[in-house]
DNA sequence: AACCGTCACAACCGCATGCGA
DNA sequence: CTCGCATGCGGTTGTGACGGT
């Protein structure tokens, strides 16, 4: 089977996301949803694979990212699903709302890892320590330990006990191996679900407790705010209750699927591409980005490269809340 | 001040999986 | 059933910030 290149390396940027790119990816989401992330980059304008893009969405431009240090409660859950799961990333991040499987997975490797590891050696020197001292008392009694299981086979807390690894530093995962988790689909959503049916509703109550309300949302705070669209092709400043209103039109447009319909009609040469990227090219102040309200020009695009006008589209009421999981962005 | 090592995080890459034609 | 495409996942790498020498 022939799989065509998830990135075309021929004129696709790579590397960090400037704020320009941010925009551009936040404009045309919020405004058309992301139908297909492979052709997303050519409509809104990004040089980038489609794969990039969906990262940089998912990773870091989403509503509900929450950001900032993980709590005592997000570390203690990750190390216990972790230890249950193994690099389940997606599923432990299903469990922790805000939380991305990459952001998770980061933390892991550069802080969790070691401090387990840490706790791991402490635990077996107090183990060592202690058994030895046993086994000096002992002797005064002319016993003598038979062999070196007692070194290894030691007694640990019930904390320490969940957080045990194997020698070679890797972590068992005896519910990853197993049936439970082959129902288990890649969606994150499903997966959040049918968790809860699986094998964490005893193993990880806890759980409950960590449902506290996201306080650093940076997507409502610094970005709905001031992006607002009117309900042409072009995107203008508004008032941010028009802009909600606007952005689940065109959310709900993309549930009808207009652009679906259209899309295979709409394929740009990479020439084209290239030069009407060069209008994004101008040079930002990136100081007072997050706090300007936005006005992505699309002026530029061609306009049958934009998604038909969802001025007419109804009943979209609903939408906003069902993707973004909160009515309360604007209040 | 310059260099270097470490760390945290963002992003990339390859592969797996689901799904429709 | 096969094929091709889109998307998701997890491992890995790249990069910038920061502190120590």
């Amino acid at each position: 089977m022939v799989r065509t290149p998830s990135c075309d390396k021929s004129g696709m940027r790579k590397g960090t996301w400037t704020p320009e790119e941010d925009k551009k990816l936040i404009a045309y989401v919020t405004r058309y949803g992301c139908w297909n992330w492979r052709q997303l980059p050519r409509f809104a304008g990004l040089a980038r694979c489609g794969k990039s893009c969906r990262l940089r969405w998912m990773n870091y431009l989403r509503p509900n990212i929450k950001r900032g240090n993980f709590t005592q409660e997000e570390e203690e859950c990750i190390i216990r699903m972790h230890k249950v799961l193994g690099n389940k990333w997606s599923i432990i991040a299903a469990e922790l709302p805000g939380r991305t499987d990459n952001e998770i997975k980061n933390h892991w490797h550069t802080s969790l890892k070691k401090r387990f590891q840490t706790q791991n050696t402490v635990t077996n020197e107090r183990t060592k320590a202690s058994k030895s001292k046993d086994k000096e008392s002992k002797k005064g009694k002319d016993f003598v330990v038979p062999n070196n299981d007692v070194i290894t086979n030691f007694q640990v807390t019930p904390i320490a006990t969940s957080l045990i690894s194997d020698n070679s530093g890797s972590l068992s995962s005896p519910a990853s191996s197993s049936s439970e988790f082959s129902s288990i689909t890649s969606d994150v959503h499903s997966s959040a679900s049918s968790n809860q049916n699986l094998v964490f509703e005893d193993e990880f109550g806890f759980l409950d407790a960590n449902t506290e309300p996201m306080s650093d949302n940076f997507w409502s705070e610094l970005f709905l705010d001031d992006i607002s669209f009117n309900t042409t092709n072009e995107i203008v400043s508004g008032n941010a209750h028009g802009a909600l209103q606007d952005a689940t039109k065109a959310l709900e447009s993309c549930a009808l699927s207009p652009i679906q319909t259209t899309s295979d009609n709409l394929v740009l040469e990479n020439d084209d591409f290239g030069g009407f990227l060069d209008a994004y090219m101008e040079p930002i102040a990136t100081d007072n980005f997050w706090t300007q309200p936005f006005v992505a020009d699309m002026s530029h695009v061609p306009s049958d490269l934009l998604v038909p006008s969802v001025a007419e589209s109804e009943n979209f009421s609903t939408v906003y809340d069902d993707l973004w999981g909160q009515s309360n962005l604007y209040d």
